[in-house]
DNA sequence: CCAGGTTATCGTCAGGGTGACGACAAAGAT
DNA sequence: ATCTTTGTCGTCACCCTGACGATAACCTGG
């Protein structure tokens, strides 16, 4: 009866938007098959991990446990076509991770806990998605149900805050949405909606200044985690 | 690197609307563990099977293969604690399917197929939402995931016609809103929004007659698989 | 055969949410 | 000092929805 098995492995969607893009975060693969190549990261679940733990295991060697407190982590969907691995049978679990912009760091992630492992880069998902073909296995599909998931979930729940640091202003909060949804959002209507949602915004005293224009108020995440009535993206 | 290897299950929440209330099919578990106890259908994933291909397998032989046409499944989600089997490690995947109310069978279905398998039967989900612990394995966390993304899936798609009989009435569609929300909804608004949202219900040319009141006019299912804008629960 | 009950469906109306956009406030740039 | 840029408030029309009246078309029982 249970003669047939599997390895099981679970590969992140790392989300972010940097430079007003939204970027996923890559491997390059040192080992076969697909060595050379990008792909998703990932490992084996081992012996004594539940997948939620694999994941955050891997999100915190990947960016250096810099995530909980305002990340956001969830199980995507899995994936096992019999011929999807080379080596033999292997279930990929994908999870889906969104990280505020930590752009203090450079485009290139060294992992600190293993520097054994591959260095990871942060890309545009836009031409990844075009035109696929590049990632290793089916990395493809994972990437595109990854993002249409956080494309998704930026409707109807307050997740773009997760995409944000921990105080931001409602521009910031707008870009996210623009850049994940590749729109443009009108500021007026958008201010409204967010700080009229009851629990999604909280108010800072500060306000932020420095940039040009007049300085805006700095909001920080508010407890509510779903969102309505939901935010439609155009159709 | 892969020393750890898993066997892989598929278990089935399979959802249909009888009697004004929304069903569950259930087995009765032959043999250990849990033997004796109620469970999601389910089995593993055979040498040559994708995920998807083992899901349809399990729900053509327990309901006979009526499905196909009407029906819908949809992977869940998947599952793979350390000690949810007690024979060793076995990650599941959930696979959620609704199929219409097929009143012409018994409350107990017994396999066409395979007359070896175990008897399945139509349980109301309520009480086993309400008091969880019947169902072996975690099966009563993953029914619970299915049915939440079933309520979930009514509100922004045209799916609740998979639970409805290829042909029907507004009220017969509106009975599924209601069983599957808990709710009661005006069926006159209600009847505004799914006869006006463009590619949800397709007119026939037929009425339905011979219970009491006013005959209904007959729908199919139209081509649209989204519904804009959603129609929301209460909260 | 007709009254009454039942169900389907159309219509009306007020209120909330949203898109489109004007107006002003408050900073930096020249 | 003025211009430009950006953030925020306000206004208005429109659409959708909830609440509900009204009518149509059937069945049932006197």
């Amino acid at each position: 009866m249970r003669g047939n098995l599997f390895a099981v492995a679970v590969d992140l969607v790392v989300l972010t938007v940097r430079r007003a893009e939204l970027c996923v975060l890559l491997v390059e693969r040192g080992a076969p098959p697909y060595a050379g190549t990008t792909a998703l990261p990932g490992g084996f679940v081992r012996p004594d991990e539940d997948l939620a733990d694999t994941a955050t295991r891997e999100l915190a060697e990947l960016t250096g446990a810099a995530t909980g407190a305002t990340g956001h982590l969830e199980q995507l969907a899995s994936y096992a076509a019999p011929d999807r691995d080379p080596r033999g049978r292997v279930l990929s679990v994908g999870y889906l991770a969104m990280l505020p912009d930590m752009t203090d760091l450079p485009d290139l992630v060294r992992s600190p806990a293993d520097p054994d492992a591959p260095t990871a880069a942060w890309r545009p998902v836009g031409p990844l998605l075009e035109s696929p073909g590049e990632l290793a296995f089916d990395h493809d599909r994972i990437l595109a149900d990854g993002v249409e998931r956080a494309r998704a979930k930026l409707e109807y729940s307050t997740l773009a805050a997760s995409l944000c640091p921990p105080e931001f202003t409602v521009t910031d909060l707008r870009n996210v949405y623009e850049a994940v949804w590749c729109t443009t959002i009108d500021p007026r209507n958008f201010s409204r909606k967010v700080t009229s949602a009851e629990g999604f915004l909280e108010p800072t005293a500060a306000l932020v200044t420095g940039g040009r224009g007049r300085p805006a108020q700095l909001f920080r995440r508010g407890t509510a985690t779903a969102l309505h009535p939901p935010m439609l993206r155009q159709r």
